[in-house]
DNA sequence: TTTGTAGATGTTAGCGCTAACATCCCCCAT
DNA sequence: ATGGGGGATGTTAGCGCTAACATCTACAAA
């Protein structure tokens, strides 16, 4: 490594002590105009960058924010991820980006390594945890939001989207649409917004005088994949099944797929639903019926919650929540059948 | 902010010198077992944490990469932070992900706090920036890999993908497919890789003895509106044109919905080809033929090349090119044609 | 002239760690 | 016994910066 320039070594250059560099790099007023250009001067010369290590160990601030989600690659939280990273950019703050892989071990470690890292605040997307471990984990760190999670304590701030109200549009859409046989492709199990959403398809379905059929409710992997196969099962044991609610747009593309293979006609044989609105979601065939979910917003939201309990503007934890709102299209037949 | 344990409370606590704090947490060796359990409690009592910040003054070494991408909720970039960061983790290091929202200057202002953050290694995509600001930029930057980019000075590694023989085989495809009127909605000007689709896409019509055309080589948003848009002013303008190369599969997508918007069959009338294969191309009517793009081994080759230049394993830079693969689907017509 | 005062600059002491060297103690070979 | 050696532990001096206080100069007020 080629020896660092110092603050030491500006100083030296231009003739002044090292804290007249210091107090020039950071804008102090206390500097006449000359010896500040002198200053300025040889910083230029020297290509000297100040040390935010060093800056960070003295003063305290890292100006660095940790970001977890199970997987940016998942056009979910990669639109989460570009929200947050636009406002901690214009606050001059780095983003540690760190992907879980779904895996709660993972998490833990990451949670950890952050903390080491000493990131001044900290945004975790679904997180795979229980209540008792996140709870832990979350015990050193300073501010923190979460996003599509909340903890009993009510002493962490979080971002929720209403997937009950979102679960339970779809519903009242899909029976609106003379659909009585529906099933629910629930996503993973460790996952907390699956629950909301079971519990809005549930109570939507008890409001529709529809029985509940919890044999109907079927785990799945989040991804195209887990929704072929849960839709294909479903399908075939349940041949009556007229509309398939899925956790998310991608399972919904599998699902998709899976009945055009079993022969079912969409929608006029099977129904199915989305949710997010995802890009994909307008772009297949038929386009899919969906609850949009603002995900760059989500971000930005969380990024400001943050930024206030980072300033301590607000210490007291907030919870915001979300609407998601209902997108109409052709994967659902229309309320008039 | 609740005062930090520190190395120094840990020492008191377990009765020994904060030295052998230090060996016990770094795991040396020349520590006895009884003392290594008895910090071991200390540490355990106080859920002390080590300063990341601190170690780094001291040792000179962060822990910590930067990756910079134009946009992460570009499926193309995102699978490639997902590779970067898998490698990363596994190596015990953070990664800062920054995006430039294709801001050449933001591009700059990232680079340059990412050296006052001392990141050891810095992977970046696809760069705005013109061979002089870039090579600038990186001056002061340790170990760097750039992808889809290279610098005339050949001082600097690359993971490149192989665009001018992804173009070449694509259109070998359609020609085969019996198409001769062909248009290349080419994706964004400052894009180097766009340069190099063009080249192939030049040579293979040459090889093919059909004539260059280039008023219908035509530049566009590298996203679905921005095909959509070129697409439709091209097909509007040449009606003869009986394929589609596109710059990307968003672009892909796009003039799959301005053929179809226009009244043109597909492939029958208009054959389209995208590039990348991202989960979308499969998934539109008619699925795409493409040319799939490794992103997420783009992303861990660069990650272990930039591994490689930080522990000086190889200290001379390293080109890899990583060939795409033709994925034949029905938006081509069969070679039988 | 003396003193006060404010603005410009310098000095010192950390921030929390690790590297490098110093010390101590116990046991063994002589 | 006695010196030597090695394992366990301690001491000291930074890493590159900033906070806090100290100093110095010049000039205005008394």
């Amino acid at each position: 490594m080629p020896k660092r320039v110092t603050i030491a070594d500006v100083a030296a250059h231009a003739g002044v002590s090292h804290m007249t560099v210091s107090r020039v790099i950071n804008g102090a007023n206390a500097v006449s105009e000359g010896t500040r250009q002198r200053v300025q001067a040889a910083i230029d010369d020297l290509g000297y960058r100040p040390s935010g290590i060093a800056r960070s160990l003295a003063t305290q601030r890292t100006r660095t924010l940790g970001v977890v989600v199970p997987d940016v690659s998942n056009p979910f939280f990669s639109d989460i991820v570009l929200g947050v990273e636009h406002v901690a950019y214009a606050a001059n703050y780095n983003v540690f980006l760190c992907n879980t892989e779904e895996d709660p071990e993972r998490e833990l470690s990451v949670l950890h390594s952050l903390e080491e890292k000493q990131v001044e605040g900290l945004i975790l997307c679904s997180s795979r945890l229980d209540d008792k471990d996140l709870d832990l984990a979350l015990r050193n760190h300073p501010a923190t939001v979460l996003i599509n999670r909340r903890l009993p304590q009510p002493d962490v701030s979080a971002v929720l989207v209403d997937y009950e109200l979102g679960a339970r549009l779809l519903v009242e859409h899909i029976v609106q649409a003379g659909r009585r046989n529906l099933a629910f492709l629930a996503g993973p199990s460790a996952s907390q917004s699956r629950v909301w959403r079971e519990s809005g398809y549930s109570k939507a379905l008890a409001a529709a005088d529809l029985p509940p059929r919890p044999a109907r409710v079927r785990s799945c992997a989040p991804s195209v994949a887990g929704g072929q196969e849960a839709a294909r099962a479903l399908l075939s044991e349940y041949p009556e099944i007229d509309a398939l609610l899925c956790y998310n747009d991608l399972v919904a593309v599998g699902a998709l797929q899976a009945a055009a293979a079993l022969g079912r006609r969409l929608p006029d044989d099977v129904a199915v639903t989305g949710f997010d609105d995802i890009a994909l979601a307008a772009l297949v065939t038929p386009p899919l019926t969906t609850c949009r979910v603002p995900r760059y917003e989500l971000g930005v939201q969380a990024m400001k919650l943050l930024w206030q309990h980072i300033n301590g503007d607000s210490s007291s934890p907030a919870l915001i929540t979300i609407p998601p709102e209902l997108v109409i299209r052709a994967s659902t037949p229309s309320p008039a059948t």
